[in-house]
DNA sequence: TCTGGGGTCCTAGGACCC
DNA sequence: TCTGGGGTCCTAGGACCC
C-alpha cells in the first residue's frame, strides 16, 4: 500500500481485439489491413493498419474497398474472440484472483495485494498477453476503475500508463468530461451548462454542489476520478443474463401491420435465442421508437415461465394499440424478455398452464431443427411473414399451413 | 459518428396502503 | 367526509456501456 496507490487497479483493453483476434489466428493477415464485419456490410472492427488508411467504424465495405483496395474483409466469429476473452482473463488471474470480466475485450485487476511494484506487475500482465496472445493491449494502472479506465484510454494502441494518485489532477486536466467512463451526451451537456469542460474541472467542484447538481452514479464518479476507489470489481466468474433482447430498424413507416409484424418477428427471435439457450423467461417488455428517437413501451409479467413465442405474441398484441399512433412514423420496435432462468427450473403452475405452452413449445424445437438443417428460419409464425418479406429478394412463394389453436406459419 | 444491436442500472412518478 | 404524510412496490423511460 502507498500514498500514490492506496488501491492499484489494472484496467486492460484489447485493441481493435476482433480484428487482432483474427489476425493472430492467421499470421498472413498480420501488417496488413483487415476488417471484420463482411456478413453485415460494415465494418465492426477495424486493425490499426485499416484505420490508418482511413477506415471507421460503420463504413460500408463497398467504401472501404474504394479508399482501401487491399483491404482483407472477414466475418466476425464471436466463438473465437469469447476464446481469446477467456485466456485473456485467465493470464490476469496469473497475477491477481480479483479479476472482473469487465466485457470481451476488456477486464480489471485488482492487484493491491501483489508484494512488487504495481507498475512492475501491471507490466509483466501487458507482457504476458502480447507474448501469449499475439496482439497489443493497452494498459493503466491507477487507483481506482474509473481513472485506471482513463489511464488505458490515454494511450492506444500497445499503450501503458500509470496515473498515482497525486498526478490525477496532471491527466483530468485534458480529458474532456464527455470521455469519462459514465458521463455520456446528456450529462456532459448537463455539465457544460455548468462550466464544466474538463474532468480537473469536475473534481475541483466541491461534494455538496456534486450531490446537489448531479446524481448518485455522478457522485461515485466525482469519489473515483479523485483515486478514490467506491466501485469495487465484480470477480463473479459468468454472472448469468439478465435479458435477452431482439431490435431492428427499419425504413420509416406508418403502417401498423408492418410495426406489428416486426414485433412478432422480434417475438420470435428472442425466444429462438432463449431455446438455444435453454432458459425461459417470464417477463416481457417491448416498445416502439418514432422517427425522432423517442421511445413508446409496454411490459407486463406472464403467470408462468415460457420461451414460446405465441405466449408473448399474445401480450403484445393486446398492448400494441395503446402504443400504436397512425400519425407517427416509426423506424424501430425491440424485444426484451427478462427474470429469465434456467429451462429446468420452471415450476408446474396451478392451472397446468406448463402443459399447454410445452405442446406448442415442442413444435418450435422441431422448427429450431428445421431451420438448422435447410438456413435460417424456414418455418415462421404468418404473423412475421411482412417482417420477413423485406429481408428476401426471391419472392419464393411460402406454404402456409394452419395450425390448431395459435395461427398460421409459413 | 444524423444514429446498429445487445445489454445493465437508475429514477421519477403512479398506485396502493396505512 | 375531507385531509396530510409517509412507506413500498411497480412501471416506463432515461442514460450509459461495449
Amino acid at each position: 500500500m502507498s500514498e500514490a496507490f492506496p488501491k492499484a487497479i489494472v484496467h486492460i483493453d484489447g485493441d481493435a481485439f476482433f480484428a487482432s483476434c483474427e489476425i493472430a489466428q492467421n499470421e498472413k493477415y498480420r501488417g496488413k489491413p483487415v476488417v471484420v464485419g463482411k456478413e453485415k456490410g460494415i465494418a465492426i472492427a477495424i486493425s490499426y493498419n485499416a484505420k490508418d488508411r482511413g477506415v471507421s467504424r460503420g463504413m460500408l465495405m463497398g467504401d472501404i474497398r474504394k479508399i482501401c483496395p487491399d483491404v482483407i474483409v472477414l466475418s466476425s466469429h464471436y466463438d473465437l474472440y469469447k476464446i481469446y476473452s477467456r485466456r485473456m482473463y485467465a493470464i490476469a488471474r496469473r497475477y491477481s484472483p480479483v479479476v472482473e470480466e469487465y466485457s470481451v475485450d476488456e477486464c480489471f485487476v485488482d492487484i493491491s495485494q501483489s508484494k512488487e511494484y504495481f507498475e512492475t506487475v501491471a507490466r509483466k500482465i501487458k507482457h504476458d498477453l502480447e507474448q501469449d496472445l499475439g496482439m497489443t493491449f493497452s494498459v493503466g494502472l491507477a487507483s481506482s476503475k474509473t481513472l485506471a479506465k482513463v489511464a488505458s484510454k490515454t494511450r492506444k494502441p500497445a499503450g501503458f500508463t500509470v496515473i498515482p494518485k497525486d498526478q490525477a489532477h496532471d491527466f483530468l486536466k485534458d480529458v474532456p468530461i464527455g470521455k469519462v467512463w459514465g458521463i455520456g451526451p446528456s450529462t456532459s451537456l448537463a455539465m457544460s451548462k455548468q462550466g464544466i469542460k474538463t474532468a480537473l474541472d469536475y473534481i475541483l467542484k466541491p461534494e455538496w454542489w456534486v450531490q446537489e447538481h448531479f446524481g448518485k452514479l455522478c457522485h461515485e464518479i466525482w469519489y473515483e476520478l479523485q483515486g478514490i476507489s467506491v466501485h469495487t470489481l465484480n470477480p463473479e466468474p459468468d454472472h448469468e443474463q439478465k435479458s435477452v433482447m431482439k431490435t431492428r430498424s427499419f425504413k420509416p413507416t406508418t403502417n401498423r401491420a408492418y410495426i406489428l409484424s416486426e414485433l412478432v418477428k422480434n417475438a420470435e427471435n428472442a425466444c429462438a435465442k432463449l431455446r438455444k439457450y435453454k432458459l425461459v423467461a417470464k417477463e416481457l417488455s417491448f416498445y416502439l421508437k418514432t422517427q425522432q428517437f423517442s421511445y413508446k413501451g409496454s411490459s407486463a409479467v406472464l403467470s408462468f415461465r415460457t420461451a414460446n413465442p405465441v405466449d408473448f405474441i399474445r401480450v403484445i398484441i393486446d398492448h400494441f394499440p395503446k402504443l400504436y399512433s397512425a400519425t407517427r412514423e416509426y423506424r424501430a420496435t425491440g424485444v426484451i424478455l427478462r427474470a429469465i432462468t434456467p429451462e429446468w427450473s420452471r415450476q408446474h403452475d396451478l392451472f397446468g398452464n406448463i402443459q399447454e405452452t410445452e405442446g406448442t413449445e415442442n413444435l418450435f424445437r422441431i422448427f429450431d431443427r428445421l431451420s438448422k438443417k435447410h438456413g435460417r428460419r424456414t418455418v415462421f409464425l404468418a404473423g412475421s411473414l411482412q417482417a420477413r418479406l423485406r429481408d428476401t429478394d426471391d419472392r419464393e412463394p411460402y406454404e402456409r399451413l394452419t395450425i390448431p389453436y395459435w395461427g398460421e406459419a409459413v
